[in-house]
DNA sequence: CGGAATCCTCAATGATACTG
DNA sequence: CAGTATCATTGAGGATTCCG
């Protein structure tokens, strides 16, 4: 009859209490532009600086640089850069990365598919 | 030997064009308190106002109200009123909110299974 | 090309107090 | 109990400029 709930054996408490380190985590893959590049480079590729401002469309310079360090440094993206002139730098998924960009892929997917719907709900409620 | 890419075909240019309706449903539903509120109401039962400000442990009284009123606006939750007094209100997920539910489930096992490492990393890389 | 360093703004958030 | 109203704050985020 249940599903048994796998969340509530970590969380039998708060949810994620307050200072848990998986809200940090959470606070960067699911950030607006965190989760707008998790889910670029999550389409196989591996992309260039001025190619990842492109598909995370909106971005400031600045918050893509501090987006990529946060990922980098959680061990989500690798930055592959190349001693060439003019400077040649690559982002990719690391496995650990793939293995998000899995889960959130079909979260992503689901929300495409239904966003009309729901937006149109919002608006009706008024 | 790739695998189709479903995000690709639903956005060929930038992941999520900004502007995007999605964007907006993404703001809503991956906000810090939106995922805390319905990772709580994941669980399965029904919660009163008071037992959500334990569950989303640092949630003040103001977001709590506003994340609310977004999610049950947007469809993912339902609100009972019970016209007694002192007031009975209960919060439970729609059957949308609980599609939504079942795909962040297990993105956050996931994170709380690999968020010490992961802060580990974030903490070597200095 | 791929950033780093500054400055600056305003909107999201929190604290407090009050109410049906 | 379940909120609303008001005000103060701060820090996320944008614009701009400059550098290897």
């Amino acid at each position: 009859m249940q599903v048994s709930n796998p969340l509530r054996e970590h969380f039998p408490d708060a949810v994620f209490p307050a200072g848990c380190p998986t809200r940090t985590v959470i606070d960067h893959v699911m950030s607006k532009w965190g989760l707008l590049v998790l889910l670029s480079l999550g389409e196989g590729e591996p992309l260039r600086w001025s190619e990842l401002r492109r598909r995370a469309e909106g971005v400031s310079e600045k918050m893509l640089a501090q987006t990529l360090r946060t990922l980098v440094a959680d061990g989500f993206v690798l930055r592959d850069a190349r001693p060439v002139v003019p400077p040649h730098v690559e982002y990719s998924l690391s496995p650990r990365g793939q293995e998000l960009a899995a889960l959130l892929n079909p979260l992503m997917v689901w929300v495409a598919d239904n966003a009309p719907d729901i937006l149109e709900d919002a608006a009706t409620a008024s």
